[in-house]
DNA sequence: TCCTTTGATGCGAACCTTCGCAACAAGCAA
DNA sequence: TTGCTTGTTGCGAAGGTTCGCATCAAAGGA
């Protein structure tokens, strides 16, 4: 269930130090299975510790995206958000208009992405990452 | 050529007023056909006058994204991206270890948008986002 | 043209995120 | 276990973006 373990692991494989604060992060966001922000984060460390700097914070989930571990993503409410692999693939649609968020299956995308990874050899698996526009309601207000 | 007077009299008929603000950063935004960002439109309109805030471009490019006339992107370097439809429909692959960015045309992935449509009644043209991943050169050289 | 209404601007503060640097400590070798 | 090396942390500052509010001016009617 911990898959921390792994995740640690891989960090301590790729040459990276552990350290309590790594430790701790890792352990929240891939316990939680969902988005967080870096605060939500932070606030969640609280609860153990008050040994942990917003700048430290940034720089592991950072870290984590950086080698795979996780994802970052903007469903446009003006913080980024993190989740790692726990989170599951899929893309949101975010409605530019009234900011409502929509999950779609992967699958509903992975065509086009088995493409890209095919003709242009870039990954992007796992599938997360949020497409903007305009959702239903707020199209059928505004006459464009 | 220069569709900066369909823009602004979109934003009229949506009911928003037509400022000298206005008209100058729509004219720069429209006229340059590419990504900007709102300092790179803060400082063009520095060759004209002086009396430009940066809160302003942000607000007037922000209102643009809101009504459709212009999208927002994020190409992983750490400014926000703002283009009218002049720029174009494609899609980035924005690699998050080397910071590559590959230009893909829309049509590789188009199917899969047109699916986002018609399932989810999402409106997400004109195509233009960024999906963050790993290129080739940093795929080989890190063994995940 | 002048006035009124109300949306837009300018400005400083606040918020989110990144950065530089000195102090600290994980990991490793002896 | 001890000490060294060097990656990591904490902290304050800075960069990018948003927000609140007083002032200003676009738009429309008299
Ligand atoms: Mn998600
Ligand atoms: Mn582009
Ligand atoms: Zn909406
Ligand atoms: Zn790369």
């Amino acid at each position: 269930m911990p898959h921390c373990h792994t995740y640690l692991k891989k960090l301590r494989d790729h040459g990276y130090r552990i350290t309590p604060q790594r430790e701790m992060i890792v352990h929240i966001i891939a316990h939680s299975g969902r988005h967080m922000s870096a605060e939500e984060v932070m606030e969640k460390t609280r609860e153990k510790t008050s040994s942990m700097n917003i700048a430290t914070v940034y720089r592991t989930l950072d870290l984590l995206v950086e080698n795979g571990l996780a994802t970052r993503i903007d469903l446009g409410n003006g913080k980024t958000a993190y989740a790692t692999g726990e989170h599951g693939p899929h893309v949101h649609l975010v409605c530019r208009h009234c900011g409502s968020v929509t999950e779609i299956t992967e699958s509903d995308i992975s065509a086009s992405l088995d493409k890209i990874e095919d003709i242009y050899d870039f990954n992007c698996r796992p599938y997360h990452f949020s497409v903007h526009g305009l959702c239903r309601n707020c199209r059928d207000t505004n006459t464009d």
